[in-house]
DNA sequence: CTCCATCTATTCCAGTTGGAGTAGTCCATG
DNA sequence: CATGGACTACTCCAACTGGAATAGATGGAG
């Protein structure tokens, strides 16, 4: 039963997982992959792009976890390669799965570093891109609640919008936390030093010097 | 306006970034900023390898950021060149800051696209998993909290460590959501359907949405 | 004084990614 | 029945990433 694990295979990307996924349930040919993942909206959770996609395709093909089961073409438009999941595709899904689930991944969102720097910007200015960015925030959980609600309503189970109510606490616990941030600068609770940065005014194209 | 801010500068990564803010500082050639990124502990928001460090400069040079301002040889050791940031550097990095603290960037963590999949797995194995994931998160809570009560004994500025402080929030978060799954998991009061061998015969209506 | 591990410093290259391009079909419009 | 726009279906390529390789220097153990 235990597929031998190839050697070394390599760390299935987000797309590879998504497209074996997809093939789990039927054969199909990677310009139907990349609708279907749309219709899911499976585009809000992997980037998708034409070029990795048939990229991943290829290499899902090399390391044996799809085959191609069938070439037709219609009229003159380009051939069309209908692949299917092997069983050594299904085993490296759940594998991989399994793995995502059970331990944090170290990735390298852009929001720490911009917060690391922070105090490179002027005390206002800073509080007011982080408004901004708690305002756009709650446009989007405003937005991710009213799917979520739709999905309940129509007696979706919960289990099947997981990443929804994830991404929900996720964005209010940001939200929150930004939120009181900006409080504690506007008071003074969280101190400002004499920005070191302030004697460079970063002021693109400038020729008078400072005072 | 002298800097008509070039026509489309590419957006800066985060290694351009933490470059630019090293050079703010004081020139160096580009061996040291890796150490002295390592030192800041900046290797824990940026991935930090020496390839795309190297790329990284070198297209900061090629974009006018940075200048090449000196050039020398210890022994046969290769070759040193000493970079300094220019003003239009300095602009790029304030601009690019602001950018990122306003604006909540469009990422792909793997985590959700996991919680997507989860039906897949059985639902006991599903609860075990997820156990595993809360542990490690706990540990590096514990890790994390540990370095930003060492910084506060040792005075060093909240606004200093605001990207640590985010961290824990983020962090603390994430494991009470997970535990709290656990927990509706285990009592059944969030239903597990029929388990990954019975494949879905009927899909669950995932309608596209907007947005 | 020689060997080895470790540090200094950079280069190389095999993958990946993502945006742009290509090329044919299908349909509505004037 | 030419014209343009939307869709089908890939293909290409420039840029970026990350791991490995290179190659000399340095300090300490035997």
């Amino acid at each position: 039963m235990a597929a031998p694990k190839s050697p070394k295979s390599p760390k299935l990307n987000l797309i590879s997982l998504a497209l074996l996924e997809l093939l789990d349930e039927e054969d199909m040919h990677p310009y139907e992959m990349q609708q279907r993942l749309r219709d899911r909206g499976r585009d809000r959770l992997v980037k998708l792009t034409a070029g990795s996609l048939y990229h991943s395709v290829e290499r899902l093909e090399k390391l044996g976890l799809i085959t191609a089961v069938e070439t037709n073409r219609q009229g003159r438009l380009p051939e069309r390669t209908v692949y299917a999941i092997t069983a050594d595709g299904r085993a490296a899904f759940t594998d991989r799965l399994r793995e995502m689930v059970a331990t944090p991944d170290r990735e390298y969102p852009a929001f720490p570093l911009a917060l690391a720097f922070l105090h490179s910007l002027e005390r206002d200015e800073a509080i007011e891109r982080l408004t901004w960015r708690s305002t756009m925030l709650e446009a989007e959980i405003a937005a991710e609640e009213a799917v979520a609600g739709r999905l309940t309503e129509q007696g979706t189970e919960p289990l099947y919008f997981l990443d929804l109510t994830w991404q929900i606490a996720a964005h209010r616990s940001q939200l929150e936390w930004i939120q009181k941030t900006i409080q504690q600068l506007s008071t003074n609770s969280l101190t400002w030093p004499a920005p070191a940065s302030a004697r460079r005014a970063a002021a693109p194209g400038e020729d008078g010097d400072d005072r």
